[in-house]
RNA sequence: GGGCGAUUAGCUCAGUUGGUUAGAGCAUCUCCUUUACACGGAGAGGGUCGGGGGUUCGAAUCCCUCAUCGCCCACCA
């Protein structure tokens, strides 16, 4: 019955983790799988009138529990508008952010299913239908690169092998090593029910995916354009804006002179008869099909309409005229390329230039670019500069700091370039998540992220959704060759279009290409019927599938569409029960990539905000302050740390260091770990403490009839108080602040006072005092394990058996403490001010004893005499009743408790409002010091009461501060004017 | 260029809506193998809460400003 000395959290973690899957706990009770124990309706009607709010009886409760079930339905019906009321009785669900197949555990996947976890296990245990689903995600690009390393070892790429044997491979890797995230995931104790473990390349999501992306297409919300997008020449593929992460780097401005046409002579006689331009990628110009000066730029404006000839490929390009320049920067003149520059392209469409493409898709030069092709984009770059040089072209290179987009897989330098790719307008859906926020749908903790959010939506851009790769959900888009020879020329959109960003959204010749988008796979062109027509190569972004995750891997698109036709899906079981989740819980990097686009799709195919709250957590950094990863080789290992000190302790750890962004080093775990010890070894002394109790129970009623003693009358009390406090932490967010209550309680409270308070009275002889002493013991050792347990959940189990076999009313508790209910305090049974008065003055008297020891160092196996003289009959009654513990927390060999005392010889004192302390220190105390010591004490008092005397005399406080501060601080003067004589006193009597 | 966050003890950080003489953990120092725990116990030292203004009876907390650091966003070539 008692617990080992040691701890063995290897074993502990995985008997548990084996048994909670095995049986099913981690699934919803509404599956009718995890054990249904208990009625935690939210107002606990039962509970309060069984008056056991610890365990009622357990085939009762399964009986209320049915019951319970069908007033919710009812309650659902008749209220479904309002998230507030109806999240008291809705299930709670969060959907875990699908960590990519290709990942390994981090700590910041810790830290995130950490906290998913305690949430999941604290709603669990207040009895809410509890579902967190699981999941992977198949990360396109992130996979396809570590499966086309594993190619290149064998010297081969994936146009070698093929598209079909190349994805062969890649679920090939999948099977192998696709669930190693997944395992290490319930290495951290997470419930997730992974009966519902989903992928995104699953079947159904699959099926969501492509349902989802023909549906926009049909509301005419993707489109196919030639637009400029962020190309990736190492992966080969375009981007979408936020994949291009910028980075300050220090490059070149570098100017370079145009002829100006018809006055050069040989390039280095030219006088005045040229142009200065300025570029940060010289290799660009050999797509230039303008030059471009400000509309009222004096300087250039007779050059307007002039042209200049394009040195090196000597073409001769239009000077225009264009508000975009900024004649501050640079020369004022911009070379103009459209199918290398985003600004560039809006320009040449604004004035009818042409497009020359002079890359290929690996960023080298092509048949455009002269007698560069076949360099690469930097030798181009270098090469074209040296040339320039030669011919007295290149007038001087100015250092400049800019941002440059890399690719957020590869980190290689972005490529702006023009191409044919598929794109979501997203305005729209913006505007529906706009309307949402408007409607207070969208909750983000802390608040401050949900200004991030609206600015994103707010500048939202359009979505390019197309990826040049083969791993990843194929476009159902098919070309019909005959249609769009048919279509060819009556394409493009007509209206005006004045920036980038707008002209974006209207670039889209829509069926100028014969493009058919269908749900089902095709073989011949559903227009003329002929079998000429090629699937779409490109697969879709990764994140297409994962903003569809609250409700794809819910069940939908459901089987019947021809509900899904007619607007309102026909939802499955699970979409009913479970949609829209509870609270999504996630880092801010990818507030925009998935947070903001779910809420999105939710609005758009569901009707509804996927979530009630985000919960956006810290990033988990490496003590230097960097991002924590494995490149940086600054990472600690999760599963290693879990190895050494247990996951209960990383997970105590995590947490409490969560309350903004998490700087990790390994000694931050041993929080945690010491922690995790001292509640093992509280629990167990508390055990053996219990040999011979027979009636140990978990109902606070026991207490009602007892007459307790002031310490535990004190810990029950506090324990009240913490349970609320913690409650209300967790409510909002806070569970850092949950986390380090909860420590304080029992390292400070229960360990430090408690138990040592506990240890004289269970060895007392009076047998009542002995007993109750051990069902208080027993008490709020159960209770303290409940609150622990979101946080630890594996000891906590394990100490918890061991004390559900201790109790007497075993047969009323849950089998496991994952379904025992979450303490409740709404009644303040335990509330008891003078016990927590009494024993702030013991703890007063106690400190002061062994100050005074230490102070002058009297060993703890000296026997000691103490005076304590009390300045109130009241407080001498008080101290009284805990002599003994004093007694016995001081060492003390002797103690006198009176009201009067006239100090004699050499005696030193520890004074305190209500009382002072005496020992006598005969040939130890030097009489010099301790008046020294006097005296600076009773300069300290005398200033402390000054300030309090200024504020409390002065009149427009005592006019407008509110009452009970200004009572507080009357007693404040009070205290320390008793203080004050007391050392008075002392100081005289030398 | 815009936005956000931070700045509190040697280090890492708490500090709810402004109201005890500003707290904790680690580190430091002293003492203690007292029979739950040395991953422990007892005690101590250490901060004019980044600088400067302001609001207020009262500011670490609210406002302004400056400084330093960090992050995010942005098409100035």
């Amino acid at each position: 019955m008692d617990l080992d000395k040691q701890y063995n959290s290897k074993q502990v973690e995985t008997k548990w983790y084996t048994l909670w899957e095995a049986k099913g706990y981690f699934r919803p009770r509404s599956d009718g799988v995890a054990p249904q124990t208990t009625d935690h309706s939210p107002n606990t009607d039962q509970l309060k009138q069984s008056g056991n709010w610890g365990s009622p009886d357990y085939h009762q409760a399964k009986e209320n529990r049915s019951q319970g079930r069908q007033r919710t339905t009812e309650k659902t019906k008749e209220k479904p508008a309002d998230c507030s009321l109806q999240s008291a009785v809705r299930p709670y669900v969060i959907v875990i952010p699908p960590p990519n197949v290709t990942g390994i555990l981090h700590m910041g996947h810790a830290l995130n299913s950490s906290i998913q976890d305690i949430l999941i296990r604290w709603n669990r245990m207040k009895g809410r239908d509890t579902l967190w689903v699981p999941g992977v995600d198949h990360a396109g690009i992130a996979t396809q690169n570590v499966v086309e390393k594993k190619l290149a070892k064998e010297k081969k790429t994936r146009w070698d092998v093929g598209r079909e044997k190349f994805l062969e491979e890649v679920w090939k890797w999948k099977n192998e090593h696709g669930s190693t995230i997944t395992l290490q995931l319930r290495r951290l104790g997470s419930s997730c029910d992974w009966t519902r473990e989903r992928f995104t390349m699953d079947e159904g999501l699959s099926k969501a995916v492509r349902e989802a992306f023909v549906t926009l297409y049909e509301r005419g919300l993707i489109y196919r354009g030639n637009y400029i997008i962020n190309w990736c020449p190492r992966c080969q593929t375009a981007l979408s804006d936020e994949e291009a992460a910028h980075k300050d780097m220090q490059g070149g401005l570098y100017h370079i002179k145009y002829p100006i046409a018809g006055k050069s002579g040989p390039y280095e006689k030219m006088g005045e008869d040229h142009i200065v331009v300025a570029t940060t990628r010289p290799e660009t110009m050999l797509g230039d099909t303008a030059v471009a000066v400000h509309p009222t730029d004096p300087r250039y404006i007779h050059l307007i309409g002039k042209k200049v000839i394009l040195p090196l490929l000597n073409r001769e390009i239009p000077v225009i005229a264009d508000d975009f320049v900024d004649p501050e920067f640079g020369t004022g003149i911009v070379k103009v390329t459209p199918a290398h520059d985003p600004n560039d392209f809006a320009m040449g469409h604004r004035h009818h230039l042409e497009q020359i493409n002079v890359m290929t898709p690996d960023a080298k030069i092509n048949e455009h670019g002269g007698i560069y092709k076949g360099m690469d984009r930097f030798e181009a770059r270098k090469k074209i500069l040296q040339d320039l040089e030669e011919q007295g072209l290149f007038v001087r290179r100015d250092s400049h700091l800019h941002a440059v987009g890399h690719c957020y897989r590869c980190d290689t330098v972005i490529e702006p370039y023009l191409s044919k790719q598929w794109f979501v307008k997203m305005q729209p859906l913006a505007e529906k998540a706009l309307k949402a926020h408007e409607q207070g749908k969208t909750v983000f903790t802390p608040d401050r992220w949900t200004k991030v959010y609206l600015n994103w939506l707010r500048g939202i851009r359009d979505w390019c959704i197309s990826r040049q790769i083969w791993w990843g959900h194929r476009l159902p888009v098919w070309y019909c060759a005959k249609c769009a020879q048919s279509q060819a020329g009556k394409t493009t959109d007509q209206r005006p279009q004045t920036t980038a960003k707008d002209l974006q959204s209207a670039v889209c010749g829509l069926q100028s290409d014969g493009a058919i988008v269908s749900r089902e796979d095709i073989t011949e062109c559903p227009h003329c019927g002929s079998k000429d027509i090629k699937r779409d190569p490109d697969v879709l972004d990764t994140w297409f599938s994962s903003w569809l995750w609250p409700f794809s891997t819910l069940g939908w698109p459901p089987e019947n569409q021809a509900s899904l036709a007619k607007g309102g899906p026909d939802k499955t079981e699970d979409l009913k029960k479970f949609y829209p989740t509870s609270d999504l819980v996630t880092a801010p990097e990818i507030i925009f990539f998935w947070v903001a686009r779910m809420i999105m799709a939710g609005l758009e195919f569901m009707g509804e905000v996927p979530f009630q709250q985000v919960h956006i957590h810290g990033t988990v950094r490496a003590a230097t302050g960097l991002k924590m990863s494995k490149s940086l080789g600054n990472s600690i290992d999760p599963l290693e740390v879990i190895e050494e000190m247990g996951a209960d302790a990383l997970r105590y750890s995590l947490v409490m260091l969560s309350a903004q962004d998490v700087y990790l080093s390994r000694e931050k775990f041993e929080v945690g770990r010491n922690f995790a010890n001292k509640v093992w070894n509280a629990c167990r002394f508390v055990l053996m403490q219990l040999a011979d109790l027979k009636d140990a129970s978990s109902d606070p009623e026991q207490f009602e009839k007892m007459d307790l003693s002031l310490p535990s009358r004190w810990i029950l009390s506090r324990l009240e108080e913490k349970t609320a406090a913690i409650e209300k932490h967790l409510t909002q967010f806070g569970l850092a602040q949950a986390a380090t209550e909860l420590y304080h309680f029992v390292w400070d409270d229960f360990c430090d006072w408690y138990i040592e308070l506990a240890k004289p009275m269970v060895l007392s002889e009076d047998a009542t005092l002995r007993l109750q002493t051990q069902k208080v013991l027993f008490f709020v050792c159960e209770r303290m394990l409940r609150l622990l347990h979101p946080f630890m959940p594996f000891m906590t189990e394990e100490i918890w058996q061991t004390f559900k076999q201790k109790a007497a009313d075993a047969k009323t508790w849950p089998e496991s403490i994952m379904f025992v209910v979450w303490p409740n305090e709404e009644k303040k049974r335990f509330h008891d001010e003078k016990a927590q008065e009494a024993i702030g003055l013991l703890q007063d008297a106690v400190c002061g004893i062994r100050d005074l020891r230490v102070r002058f160092q009297i060993a703890p196996t000296d026997k000691l005499k103490a005076i304590i003289v009390c300045k109130e009959q009241a407080t001498l009654e008080t101290v009284r009743v805990f002599e003994r513990e004093v007694k016995v927390l001081g060492r003390l060999a002797e103690l006198q408790c009176v009201r009067e005392f006239e100090k004699k010889g050499a005696m030193a004192a520890n004074s305190f409002a209500a009382f002072d302390i005496f020992i006598s220190l005969e040939g130890i105390l030097d009489p010099e010091e301790e008046k020294k010591r006097l005296q600076k004490k009773i300069q300290e008092t005398e200033q402390w009461i000054e300030a309090i005397r200024k504020k409390v005399e002065n009149p427009s406080f005592a006019e407008k501060a509110p009452k009970e501060i200004l009572e507080k601080e009357k007693e404040k003067l009070a205290d320390a004017k008793k203080l004050l004589v007391s050392y008075q006193t002392q100081l005289a009597s030398f």
